[in-house]
RNA sequence: GGUACUCUGGCAGAACGGUUAUGCGUGAGCCUGCAAAGCUUAUACAAGGGGGUUCGACUCCCUCGGGUACCUCCA
């Protein structure tokens, strides 16, 4: 598999014959998680779920950022604590990302865990010379790491020139960033060099060294934390160890709405709350694989529309599968062969969703076409249905099982429609159609033969 | 201002130095008691502007322009 790494610029190659062992920086949680994170959540959700299928073992490591100033604000605000802050926002997280059919990484460390873990990773810089106590906290000593700005391709100083943000004037160089910052105010932890809580990035040094060591195989995130945030955690985990750090940079593009990064600092965020209670996770699954990872996607009602009726295929596609009776055939397994080596391929190709997503509308299409023309038989739905699920569980797309009894019931009431329907009582007929419909199961007169799906209920359609 | 990314048909969105992907939308048709869903078929000669390299460029190079992101809040 090949994969576009920021630092080289280059397609690296990842070997996937060992285990993969990935770092995502996760949420920063004081705010409900937004369609943003969803997307950079869900492209790696479905990275790992690839290469899982594939036999490699993948160990994700994923982490909130717990002890932050608008967490700290947004307790203030609120007359509450810190910690009840990012607590309730990690479950909200979790009750997110669970209905959005992502899978728990391995582990996900929040940095108020580590305290001293991050406390022996300053030590360890400070040994090295390449961090120093100041009045306002320790800070790195960028000047030191002389190939400070090789992810981001900024040039030292010019970075100078443009720093704008006040400066502190305990630092020796403007760019020098803090690694602990000193504060009275909980929340804070004692350290050698005074009471404080940690800066932004060395959280991300600290843990993804302590759990996936000094080199690891992917870093990944969102583009806008390519700088300062990754910059950052290279050079000091660099200091610190010696020894390349992630051996390839995936970032993810950002989602727009209406042209305009989607952040929470400009208001302008759908949180995925909203998304999921309106279009449900398939949808919005459907909508962040779009595009290609890298580029940005522009969040529309449209776009979330044009996958709602892709995704009515979809289920069309299942139900057709799972009620297939035909005895005839048609020679299929070549085709959908041809197809899985397709989706497989896009996948390997610097994970081209887009490429993926089209292999599999293919072998929708394909299905349902076969269904239409009432050539579906049981044997190659047995063929198609092992792709098609391969296939929707790397992507994540969930369609919910329904139980025995009530499969029974919609039997049931379908053959009683049939028999209303030779007698000509369409009327009666159609009340049991209706009644159906209620229960969002769609009837699919074919021929000889009529089938049921179980429409998901999309609140934001039509 | 610097850096990066980007500009493809009404919309979304790929690949490749030579072949007008594909999906959505739209029109027509098939199926149906009627619908719905689905299917079939038709429909766009598209590449930000201008140069250049080449037998040939959407693809490579130059240049001009637009957009977005980042330049110590950010997924």
């Amino acid at each position: 598999m090949k994969i576009q790494d920021t630092l080289s610029n280059l397609e690296q190659k990842l070997d996937t014959t060992n285990k993969i062992k990935i770092y995502l920086c996760g949420v920063t949680v004081y705010d409900e998680s937004h369609i943003g994170h969803a997307r950079t959540i869900i492209v790696f959700d479905v990275l790992r779920k690839f290469l899982e299928s594939k036999g490699t073992e993948i160990e994700l490591v994923q982490n909130f950022t717990d002890v932050d100033d608008k967490i700290i604000n947004r307790a203030n605000s609120e007359n509450t604590t810190a910690e009840k802050i990012s607590s309730r926002y990690i479950e909200n997280y979790y009750r997110d990302f669970d209905k959005l059919n992502v899978k728990r990484a391995t582990n996900y460390p929040k940095a108020t865990e580590h305290i001293e873990d991050i406390i022996k990773f300053i030590e360890k810089l400070i040994e090295k010379q390449m961090a120093y106590p100041s009045k306002n906290g320790v800070y790195f000593s960028v000047s030191k790491f002389p190939e400070y700005g090789k992810l981001s391709k900024k040039k030292i100083d010019e970075l100078q020139s443009g720093s704008r943000i006040g400066i502190d004037e305990s630092k020796i160089d403007p760019l020098d960033f803090a690694v602990w910052k000193f504060s009275d105010v909980e929340p804070v932890w004692e350290s050698p060099w005074g009471k404080g809580r940690p800066g932004w990035h060395i959280e991300c040094s600290a843990m993804s060294v302590k759990y996936l060591g000094d080199n690891f195989d992917i870093h990944g995130g969102g583009r806008d934390l390519i700088f300062p945030h990754h910059e950052n955690e290279i050079a000091q985990s660099e200091a610190c160890t010696n020894s390349p750090f992630a051996k390839i940079w995936m970032h993810v593009g950002m989602v727009t709405i209406g042209g305009e990064k989607m952040s929470k600092s400009s208001g302008n965020t759908k949180s995925i709350k909203y998304v999921l209670e309106n279009w449900g996770s398939n949808i919005i699954r459907l909508f962040c694989l779009s595009g290609h990872y890298s580029k940005v996607i522009d969040y529309s009602e449209e776009m979330l529309n044009e996958n709602l009726t892709k995704w009515r295929q979809v289920e069309t596609c299942y139900y057709e599968l799972i009620h297939a009776t035909s005895e005839k055939q048609e020679e299929v397994a070549e085709n959908i062969k041809k197809i899985s080596i397709e989706f497989d391929n896009a996948l390997e190709d610097d994970f081209n969703t887009h490429l993926a997503l089209s292999a599999f509308f293919q072998l929708v299409k394909e299905t349902n076409r076969l269904a239409a023309e009432e050539k579906l038989g049981k044997s190659d739905s047995q063929i198609i249905k092992k792709e098609f699920e391969r296939m929707l569980i790397i992507l994540g797309l969930s369609i919910p099982e329904m139980t025995e009894d009530k499969k029974q019931e919609i039997d049931n009431l379908i053959s009683d429609r049939e028999k209303l329907r030779k007698e000509k009582q369409f009327e009666d007929a159609d009340k049991i159609r209706d009644k159906l419909n209620e229960m969002n199961i769609e009837l699919i007169d074919h021929k000889k033969r009529t089938i049921w799906m179980k429409k998901e209920k999309i609140k934001a359609e039509k």
